[in-house]
DNA sequence: GCGACAG
DNA sequence: ATCTTGTCGC
């Protein structure tokens, strides 16, 4: 799997999967479900992934991965930055996922290809966007309670959800990454939710990164 | 040219 | 994302 190095080479490679993204519903409820997240220090990047049990949203595994940064961040261009890692971390893992949750945008970016929906084309598997912040599109502020959305619009199309996933607290934004829809993937995100705002693998890929990289900091 | 801008 | 202490609120 070859990674571009340049934002030339990057805006080439969007150019030829944006239009590999495929969304319909999931045929069957997912039996195990995983979540990506990074985290960075000096010149390198710490990717996790954890898979958990669908039913019940049980832990089963997680697997990391340490390299080195070789794409800056760049708005539209992330899963550059943390894809090859990421990317590396889920073909780790000894349970094959049924669907994967990113940290970043699904279908809701400016080329319609995010995180979540590259990835999605690059393993040919079902994933979903839920971001903590908008990167492109409208919206009006859904209601403050639990499981209460509002449709992430551009150019006149649905392109996401702006989900609460608690009372009061800001809303996450889900969107299909790939091989799956909106309507199935806010299902599923709020299925993950716990009594925090983020789902609970994803929350859980976002500890095990950030733990490595303490562990990392404190070179003995 | 100006403002926006996932992590 | 990351740099950072205490602090207000459920």
């Amino acid at each position: 799997m070859v990674w571009p190095l340049n934002i030339k080479d990057a805006k080439a490679v969007q150019e030829g999967l944006r239009h590999k993204v495929k969304i319909f519903p999931l045929s069957k409820q997912p039996r195990y479900i995983a979540a990506a997240d990074a985290a960075f220090i000096d010149d390198k990047i710490i990717a996790a992934v954890c898979v958990y049990k669908y039913q019940g949203i049980e832990y089963l595994e997680h697997e990391i991965v340490v390299r080195k940064i070789t794409f800056p961040y760049i708005p539209g261009y992330l899963t550059f930055r943390e894809g090859p890692a990421i990317v590396e971390a889920i073909k780790k893992l000894k349970t094959i996922p049924d669907v994967i949750i990113f940290d970043g945008q699904g279908i809701a970016h400016p080329k319609g290809l995010g995180i979540a929906s590259h990835i999605g084309v690059l393993l040919d598997m079902p994933t979903i966007g839920c971001a903590k912040s908008r990167l492109t599109g409208t919206f009006k502020e859904p209601g403050q309670r639990k499981g209460q959305w509002s449709r992430l619009m551009c150019n006149g199309k649905t392109i996401g959800a702006v989900l609460r996933t608690r009372d009061n607290v800001r809303p996450v934004f889900v969107s299909a990454g790939h091989k799956i829809d909106l309507k199935t993937s806010v299902d599923i995100i709020v299925h993950c939710t716990g009594n925090y705002r983020i789902p609970l693998p994803q929350r859980c890929a976002d500890m095990i990164a950030k733990s490595v990289k303490k562990d990392l900091g404190k070179r003995v």
